[in-house]
DNA sequence: ACGTTACAAAACATTCTGTTCGTTATTTAT
DNA sequence: ATAAATAACGAACAGAATGTTTTGTAACGT
């Protein structure tokens, strides 16, 4: 990739951060970016389409590294599912979290982090799902196997959300034990 | 009330929700609204300062009446708790969901029901931080009671997002069921 | 050093926002 | 029934944002 892309790329991702640290995704316009990342017009549109297409490829950054190394993850630590795995896949997810690469925690902790976890959602849900195929997990709850992985990523992300408008104020091993404690009973 | 400003005012509610049935809140221009409403400009204007208030007061009109009504039934229904109750409150508010009052779950299937049910947790949140307090739920388990409250209300939302998104088609009881089997074991 | 590619700058039509003001219609109180 | 109060209309307005286009300039990779 060009030098100049990388640089017009970083520069809009930085502003973009920069603005939504102190304002709503919504009320940010296209116009307050191309001014913190003081570049032209036509460069902007010449990268993204529309502000919803910058979000979206600021999500894939965000998430990539993080949903596929936790991939890797299962295959190895899997679910909390028999209660012998040290480090569970949520655990690790988290620690990734608290490693704050590309200052994912800033971006979370905005004032738009639904939209942020959103995203992390859907991400989540295949990911447990490739799980629960994978390592046949034993089905002895009366509930059907997908409200029971959407039970589990929503309640994974509503915990996150809770902890980032608390002021982070748990260790990832804590939020594991917590998570731990509401998951693991059902399974 | 004056009769004048009643019929504005389910106007715009009207022209809102059919907009919202089939676009996404943030594509919504209060243009849109106040062509659809067939009233002047100024009159939005009177009526609410922003988009943004519209959707707040819409909020609190669909919500409002459910919420009270599930806050009276906390005090002889309760929580899941004990497992004696019969009905509970999520039960409760469940089966005011499907009576579908003032179509809000035409208001909660649309693309931008996240939005909805977000302010939903919001009210839900407090409501069982009540029950808490008023029931004095015996605290066994290792996790702080404000995790384990928004742990509930987040499970609650997340389940409805899951119901509305596959097509609604699992009864009240039927989803109480779900929810009681993943939440009675960990009280 | 070359051709290619990205960027800047400016201008553009279009749309939306939120406010103002004078006029008309409806309601409420007398 | 009539008068005063209130709500809605309609039109117009400035200001700002969107997304596109064009032309010239600078940086890049080989």
């Amino acid at each position: 990739m060009d030098r100049r892309q990388k640089k017009t790329r970083e520069a809009v991702f930085q502003a973009f951060g920069a603005l939504l640290a102190r304002k709503s995704y919504a009320n940010i316009t296209v116009q307050e970016i191309i001014d913190g990342a003081d570049i032209g017009r036509s460069t902007f549109y010449a990268h993204f389409e529309t502000k919803d297409d910058l979000l979206k490829e600021l999500c894939g950054e965000l998430f990539g590294h993080i949903i596929s190394s936790a991939r890797d993850c299962t295959h190895t630590h899997g679910l909390y599912a028999g209660g012998q795995t040290p480090d569970s896949v949520f655990c690790h997810l988290l620690q990734h979290l608290e490693e704050n690469d590309k200052n994912i925690l800033g971006l979370l902790s905005c004032e738009s982090s639904e939209i942020f976890l959103r995203y992390f959602k859907n991400s989540l849900n295949q990911l447990i799902s490739l799980v629960f195929v994978n390592q046949d997990v034993p089905r002895t709850s009366a509930v059907p196997e997908d409200f029971l992985v959407n039970h589990i990523s929503g309640s994974f992300v509503e915990m996150v959300l809770w902890w980032l408008k608390g002021g982070q104020k748990q260790t990832p091993r804590e939020l594991d034990a917590y998570f731990r404690a509401v998951i693991e009973p059902i399974l």
